[in-house]
DNA sequence: CCATCCCTCTGGACTAGGTCAGTTAAGGTT
DNA sequence: AACCTTAACTGACCTAGTCCAGAGGGATGG
C-alpha cells in the first residue's frame, strides 16, 4: 500500500488534533467555539472584555487578542470598536443572479436593513474603472458612497459609480433608499445582469472605519459591473462586506447553455 | 445644502488620509507597499528578516508583524512558514461558469501547476455533506483529500467527496492527476454545471500546515457541488484557497434569459 | 425634559524583551 | 555522489506591562 489511505492518515491526523498539546491561543479559540457553538453565547451577546478573559486565562491581552483574531477571520464573532467582541448573527446569503432590492432581500431572511449615504458629487472615471467598465479616460461619473447597515451593525461600504450621461441631476434624488428602484422609476432604467469580481483584501482607512474593522483586516471586495436590459453599461459597484456577514451562493446549471456566449462577451471585451 | 458632497468630504478625507500623520503600523504598510508598488520588491522576492525590519523601522517584532499581516490580508505579500516573507505573485483569475482541468487553466495564466494527493479513503457522508449535496444520511463517498501548488506555492485544499455508487474501484485511478479528465475517461461522466457557496473562513489544523499558513488566518472557502450533462450528482469539493492566490470572475448576463428556470431549480430543491 | 459634562470601561496601539521549533546551507563523513 | 551533522537564521508564540482615545452611562445643571 504506497498510497496513504484515509482511514489511517486522517484518523491520526484527528487524534493529533485531540492528543497534542495545541497552542494556547487555540485552546483559548476551542473553549469559545464550544460555548458559541452550544449556544451558552448567543448570537449577538457579548464577550468578557479582553482583560478578562487574559485574567480567566492566565494568559496576556495579546494572545487572548490573536484568538479573538483567528475566531473573528472565521466569523463567530466581531468586534464594535472600543465597545467589545460581540457573537456573530448568522450569514446573510447573496446570489448575484437574483439582484432584488436591499431592503425587500434583507427582510426576506428576516433581519432589518438601514442605509446611509456617506458622501456623493462629481468625478471623473479613475484609470481602475476605466478598466472595470470599459470606459474611455476623463469619462464624466457620479460617485455614491453608501453605508449598509443589519439590524443595526455595519456590515457593507459601497462606492456607486454612475455614468453620469445616463443620470441626469441625480444629487436630487433620494439616495438613501434603493437605488435599483430609482433606476427604473426616474430613468426607466431597469436590471439586465452583472459581471462581478470577488477578491479578498484588506479595509483600509473610511472603509474600515465604517465597517467598524481595524486597519488592514481581512475584507471582501465585490466588483459589480451593471448592465440594462439590452445589454448597456449603467454603473459599477465596488463593494467591501464584512468577511463574517456573508455567504455567496450561486449556480452555474441555468450558465451552461450559452456558455459559448459568455465566451464570445469576453472576448469582446 | 444639507447633504454631503463628495468634492467637499472626500477631499477632506484624502487631505486628512494625506494629512495625519497615521499609525506607525499603516506608514511601515505604505512604505513596503510602495516599494511593492514601484517594483523595487519583485514577485517572489523575500523580505528583509521581521527582526530587521523592526530595527530599521525603529520599532518592535509584534508592530512589524501586524504590518506584514496587514500586507498579506491585502494579498500584496505571503509567508512562507519560517522561512521568510515574499512577495506575492499576480492573482489567478477564476470563473466558475468555465470549469478546465486545473493544469491547462494554470497554463493559459503562464504559471506551473503541481497536485499533491494527501490522503483518500471512503467516508459516510456527513451531515454537513447531506445537506449540501442532498444526499440521504449514511450515503457512502470517497474522500480525496489534495493539495495545489502553483509555481511550487500551495495555494489550495480540496476535498473531494465522490459519490461512491458512481465511482466504483476509484482507489485504484491515479489520483494525482485531473479528476475531470478522470471522471470523462474512465467513467463517462461529463461536466453540466456546479452550485458554489463562497464563504471567507479561517484556515484550521491540516488545512493551515497544507497551505502554509498559520492557525486561524483567513482563507476563502469555496464549496461547489458538481452535476453532470444531465443533472445528476456527481461529486462535493470542499475547496480552501490562499486569499491572495485568486480572484472570483462572473458575468450574470447569460444568465439573465434562464432567470426563470434558475429560480425553479431552486426552488426545487 | 433635555443637553452637557465627566468618569469609567472598552479596545487600539505600542514597547522590550524572552523561548521554541522548523529551515536552510555549509561542512564534514562515508 | 550520497549522506549526516551542525549551527545560524527564520518566524511562531509568549510574557508583562504602558499609554491613548472612543463609547457609553450616569450625574448634573439648565
Amino acid at each position: 500500500m504506497t498510497e496513504p489511505r484515509l482511514s489511517e492518515q486522517i484518523l491520526n491526523e484527528q487524534r493529533m488534533a485531540d492528543g497534542r498539546s495545541s497552542s494556547k491561543c487555540e485552546q483559548i479559540c476551542q473553549t469559545l467555539r464550544r460555548y458559541i457553538g452550544s449556544g451558552q453565547l448567543g448570537a449577538g451577546q457579548q464577550l468578557p472584555a479582553e482583560r478578562a478573559l487574559s485574567e480567566r486565562f492566565a494568559t496576556t491581552r495579546i494572545t487572548i487578542k490573536e484568538a479573538l483574531s483567528s475566531l473573528e477571520a472565521d466569523g463567530l464573532i466581531y468586534r464594535a470598536e472600543r465597545r467589545g467582541w460581540f457573537v456573530a448573527p448568522p450569514r446573510l446569503t447573496y446570489d448575484p443572479a437574483i439582484h432584488t432590492h436591499f431592503h425587500q432581500w434583507i427582510g426576506e431572511q428576516q433581519r432589518t436593513a438601514e442605509t446611509r449615504v456617506l458622501a456623493h458629487g462629481s468625478e471623473l472615471a479613475s484609470s481602475e474603472l476605466c478598466r472595470w467598465m470599459g470606459l474611455e479616460p476623463f469619462t464624466p461619473l457620479y460617485e455614491i458612497r453608501r453605508q449598509r447597515l443589519i439590524d443595526g451593525r455595519p456590515v457593507l461600504h459601497v462606492s456607486h459609480h454612475l455614468l453620469a450621461s445616463r443620470f441626469p441631476d441625480i444629487a436630487s434624488a433620494p439616495l438613501a433608499s434603493s437605488l435599483t428602484e430609482l433606476y427604473q422609476q426616474r430613468y426607466g432604467i431597469g436590471q439586465g445582469g452583472a459581471s462581478l469580481e470577488i477578491t479578498p483584501s484588506a479595509a483600509r482607512g473610511a472603509i474600515a472605519r465604517a465597517l467598524n474593522l481595524a486597519e488592514g483586516s481581512a475584507v471582501l471586495r465585490l466588483v459589480r459591473v451593471n448592465y440594462d436590459e439590452r445589454g448597456g453599461l449603467v454603473d459599477c459597484d465596488i463593494e467591501h462586506w464584512r468577511p463574517d456577514a456573508i455567504r455567496i451562493c450561486l449556480d452555474t446549471r441555468a450558465l451552461q447553455p450559452l456558455a459559448g456566449k459568455l465566451q464570445q462577451t469576453r472576448l469582446a471585451d
